[in-house]
DNA sequence: AATGAATGAGTCTTCATTCAT
DNA sequence: AATGAATGAAGACTCATTCAT
C-alpha cells in the first residue's frame, strides 16, 4: 500500500523534474506528466495539492540532498584548508552527477516562479552557513585575508554556479572538454580567494 | 507620423522584454503585452511576424547592445591588463545598467527555447573573442600563466554571469551590499587570472 | 451513466455532421459545435482528439454504412441483372435516405481536406468491387458489352453522383418532382449500360 | 490607367480562382489572395466590396464562359442529333480545359455559399435552355422517346457533372485512363437517352 | 487510491474589414 | 488608385483544476 503510493509519488516528482530540465517550466503539464506515469491527472493531485505544491516539493527535495552532499563531503576532511575545497568540490560533483535535480534549485526560482516560500529558504542557507564558518577560520589561521566572509561566501557559490550553469545549458563552446573547463574554473576560482604567499 | 509608428513597435519590444525580466517566459503572453501597450494583440504581428520572431528580435537587440559595449569599453584603454579590466568591468556594468536586456539572453536561451537560430549567435561570439585575444596578449606579455586561453575566457565569462545572475535574481542576503558584493567578486575573479608575482 | 457518455459523442458526431451539411466545412467550427450540443468546447476533446479526427470518424462511419447498405440490397438478390440494379438502387437509396451522411462521404474529401489517410479508403472500395464483380459477371452473361469492366463500374458511379449532388444540393429545377427525376435518371443510366437488344 | 485597373482586378480574379481550386474555400483569404498579386489586401476592396462579392464575381464570370462555349459549340452544327452531342462535348470540353473555372461554379454553390442572388442563376439557365430546346427537336424526330424532355435535360447535365467531377477532384482510380473515362463515359450518357432502334 | 467527465480561462494566430492618408 | 495601421471577432487547441464515483 504506502509502497505502491510512495512508488507513484516518486514517479511523478522524477517525471516532473526530468520534463522541468528538457522542456522547461513553461511546457510543465500536469497532465503530461500523467501521461508519462501511466495515471490520470487526477491522480497527482492526491500526492500534491497542486503545480505549485508539486514544484515546491521538488525543490524542497534537491535543496535538502544538496545541502546533506555539502556536508557529507566537508565532514570527512580534517584541516580547514581541505574543507574549503571539499565543499566547493561537494557542491560541483553533485550538481554535475544530479543536473535535473541541480538545475530544478536555480530555473524554478528566478522570475518565473518567485511565489517559492521565502521560509523554505533556510535549508538553502545551511550550506552557506557551513561554508562561511569555514572561511571564518581560514582567515584566523591565516590562510585568506578577506575583510567580509559573507561576501565572500556569496561570492564562491555565485562563481560556481556560473560555471556549472554554463556547462549545463550548453552554452559552453563545443570544442571545450567540460571537465577540463570545470577543474580549471574551480581552480582558479579557489585561487582567487586564498593568500598568494605560497609561491613566494 | 513616422515618430508614432516607430513608437508602437518600441513599446512593443520594451514591454515584453519587461514582462519577461519580471513575469519570466512562460507567463508572457500577445494578449498581455497588447493589453500594456494599450493596442489590440492584432496588432504586435503588424511588427513582429509572431512570438518567436518577436522574442528573437529582442534577444538580437540585447545581443548587439552588449557587444558594443563591451567594445567601446575596451577600446578606450591601451594597456593589456587595463584592457581586460575594461571588457570585464564593461560586461558588469551593462548588465547593471540593463538588468532586462541582460536577463534577456540568458533567461530566453536555455531549455524553454532552444529554437533561437544557431547562425544568429555569432554575434554573441563578438564579446568572447575579443577577450581571447585580450587574454593571449596578456600571456605573451607574461601577465597571466594560462594553458588554454579559450578555456579561461569562457571561465571568466561564467563566473561573472554567476556573479551577476545571483545579484538580479535577488537570491542574494539581502544583509549584503549590491556593489560591494559585485566589486569584490570581479576583483577575486581578476585575481584568480593573473599571475601573483606581485607580492613576492 | 454509459448511456448519458455515448451520447454526448455521438451528439457530438451529428451535430458536427449536420453542420458540415448545412452550412459546409468551412464554417464548421468546434465552438458552435459544442454550443449546439450543449457541452464546453474542451468537451469536443474527451472524445476526438482534433477537429480533424472528429470529421475522418465521420467520415468513416459514412463510409461503413453505405459499404453495408450496398450489399445487404445486394444480397438479397438472386440473378446477375437483379443484383445490378440492387446495388445501384441500394446506392441510392442510402443517399436519399441519409443525405448528410452521404454528402460527408464526398464533401469534405475534396480540396477542402486532402489530409484524409489514404489507408482508410480501403473501404470505400468496397462498393466499387461489389458493383465491378456483378459487371464482370454481367459481360459473361452477355447482358452486358463492355470492354472496361472498371470504367464501367466508375462511370455509373460518378453519374449516380451527379444525379444525387444535383438533388441534394437544391440545383434542380424547382418545377421537377425529385423522385421522379432520380428514378428516370437511374432508367436511363442503367439503359445506357445494357445491351440493347431486347428491343429488336 | 483603365488598363493598369483591369489588369489588377483580373490578376485578383486569377488568384481568387486559383486558390479556390487548390485549397478550397475555407483557406481563401483576402490577405493570401493580395499578397499573391503584390497589391495590399485593401486594394482587393477598391475593386469589390468584399469576399463574397469578389466569389460573386468569380462565378458570373465562369458561368458566363461556359454559356458562350456551349452556344458556340452547338452552334456549328446544323443536325439535331449533331447539336445534341455538341452541347455535350462543349460542356465536357469547357469543363477539362478551364477546370478552375468549371470548378468555381458548382464547388462554391454548393451549402459553402447558399447567398449567392438566386436571380443570378438566370444566366446558368441558358445552358439547359438550349439543350431542352435541342432535346424537344429530337423527340419531335423520333431521335429520343422522352416523355419529360425538362427531366431529361438535368439528369445528363448532372450525369456529366458526375463524370467531370470524379475526375477533378481525383477520386478517379488511379489506373484508369481520364481521356478514355470521360470518352466512354459520354457514349454510355448519350446512349441512355437515344433511342436503340438503329442496331436492330 | 484512483479516475473519467467536464469546464472556464487562457494560449497563439488569422480573418475580413475600416479608416485616415 | 493605393496603402499602412489598426482591430474585434473568431479560429483550434491546452491548461489546471474540480466533482462525482
Amino acid at each position: 500500500m504506502s509502497e505502491e503510493e510512495k512508488s507513484l509519488r516518486e514517479k511523478i516528482l522524477d517525471t516532473s523534474r526530468h520534463f522541468l530540465f528538457t522542456e522547461g517550466y513553461s511546457s510543465l503539464s500536469m497532465r503530461k506528466i500523467a501521461k508519462e506515469v501511466g495515471a490520470s491527472a487526477t491522480s497527482i493531485y492526491l500526492y500534491f495539492e497542486n503545480k505549485d505544491h508539486l514544484i515546491h516539493t521538488l525543490i524542497e527535495e534537491s535543496v535538502e540532498e544538496l545541502s546533506v552532499a555539502i556536508e557529507e563531503s566537508a565532514s570527512q576532511k580534517l584541516s580547514t584548508i581541505d574543507k574549503f575545497e571539499a565543499i566547493i568540490r561537494g557542491y560541483v560533483s553533485f550538481a554535475m552527477a544530479n543536473p535535473e535535480k541541480y538545475q530544478v534549485i536555480y530555473m524554478v526560482l528566478s522570475s518565473e516562479m518567485g511565489r517559492y516560500p521565502k521560509e523554505k529558504f533556510r535549508k538553502v542557507r545551511r550550506g552557506y552557513a557551513l561554508l562561511e564558518s569555514v572561511i571564518k577560520q581560514g582567515i584566523s589561521e591565516g590562510l585568506m585575508e578577506l575583510e567580509e566572509p559573507k561576501i565572500a561566501t556569496y561570492s564562491i557559490w555565485a562563481q560556481l554556479h556560473g560555471v556549472i550553469s554554463v556547462v549545463q545549458s550548453q552554452r559552453l563552446d563545443s570544442r571545450i572538454d567540460k571537465n577540463k573547463f570545470i577543474e580549471e574554473s574551480i581552480e582558479h576560482i579557489v585561487q582567487g580567494f586564498l593568500v598568494r604567499i605560497t609561491t613566494s
